[in-house]
DNA sequence: CTACAGTGATGGC
DNA sequence: GCCATCACTGTAG
């Protein structure tokens, strides 16, 4: 890891940064045929380009080109390439019990059974709360057997994205509480944190197939990606690959369960529920992880 | 680039 | 059940 204790700290208690990385990488996408110059981007942001320089790389400890560079379909392809089957191969052993091993972010995690789920969050108690993170606006919801809710909101969009989610349990209690969700919140943003000592509980909320498609994506490494037929490979059922593109898009728990790490055949990001520029922001922070 | 067909799970009716 | 809706993919013009 080479981003430094100083610089997370930095940008995780107050996500203000991510305003302008958004705002950055959009206009980047936007205009990439006419390659803006740091300086054409300052200017329409209304900031100086050595201070939108020092903003960016304290976020994603990554220039901006290079950021860019690390968002390209070229990239993209090469985290799609690396030893095809092995990626998927990797024992995933939870069970319902013990720890398992999951990606970067040690995960327990645990599916509802189908009665819970019938009843669409009946009986079901689901504190929440916002906080800042490096995506912005992260709406955390857990229950007692942990985090089963992750989301993202711009500044003033809330309220759209906590009826988003609660909608998907339309039964359960909602209770705002974020001094019990704050842990998680910081848990999750703070690389520092992720080990195997104290796995992060998670459960999973869903049909029996989306389930499935989001223990697969828990298998996927930081820094490496997969294909929506990957995806329909490993849960048995190639040629779904349609389904699963829905499934994935249905995932409760964004970022710990990386959904971002899916992407089209062609290595093109093909959607995202959060926005396509937030995605690319989390595969191009990622990047910066590994580097 | 667009169009279309084949696809499987899901949710509303 | 039926039908429309997808964060898909391959083929054709």
């Amino acid at each position: 890891m080479l981003v430094n204790a100083a610089s997370l700290t930095d940008i995780t208690p107050d996500g203000g940064d991510y305003e302008t990385v958004r705002r950055v990488i959009e206009t980047i996408t936007n205009d990439y045929r006419d390659q803006p110059s740091l300086e054409t981007i300052a200017a329409r942001l209304g900031q100086s380009p050595t201070q939108l320089q020092k903003v960016f790389t304290r976020w994603a400890g990554l220039s901006p080109k290079a950021f860019l560079q690390a968002v390209t379909l070229d990239h993209a392809k090469r985290l799609l390439g690396q030893e095809r089957l092995p990626l998927l191969e990797t024992a995933l052993e939870v069970g319902l019990s013990g720890p398992g091993r999951l990606h970067d972010l040690f995960v327990t995690h645990e599916a509802m059974s189908p009665g819970e789920w019938k009843a669409r969050g009946e009986g079901l108690t689901i504190r929440y709360g916002f906080h800042p993170s490096p995506f912005g606006l992260a709406l955390v919801m857990i229950t007692e057997r942990g985090l089963a809710g992750l989301a993202f909101a711009d500044a003033g969009e809330e309220k759209p994205c906590f009826e988003d989610m609660a909608g998907r349990w339309p039964n359960a209690r909602y209770v705002e509480d974020s001094a019990a969700t704050a842990p998680y919140a910081s848990r999750i943003f703070d690389p520092e944190k992720w080990s195997g000592e104290q796995p992060l509980r998670v459960v999973l909320i869903g049909t029996d197939f989306q389930v499935r498609v989001w223990e697969s994506l828990l298998k996927i490494p930081l820094g490496r990606a997969v294909t929506y037929s990957d995806l329909a490979h490993d849960i048995g059922q190639p040629s779904a690959s349609r389904a699963v593109g829905a499934a994935v898009g249905r995932n409760p728990i964004s970022f710990v369960v990386p959904c971002h790490r899916a992407l089209g055949k062609s290595g093109a990001l093909t959607g995202y529920h959060w926005g396509l520029t937030r995605k690319r922001a989390m595969l191009g922070w990622e990047a910066a992880q590994i580097s």
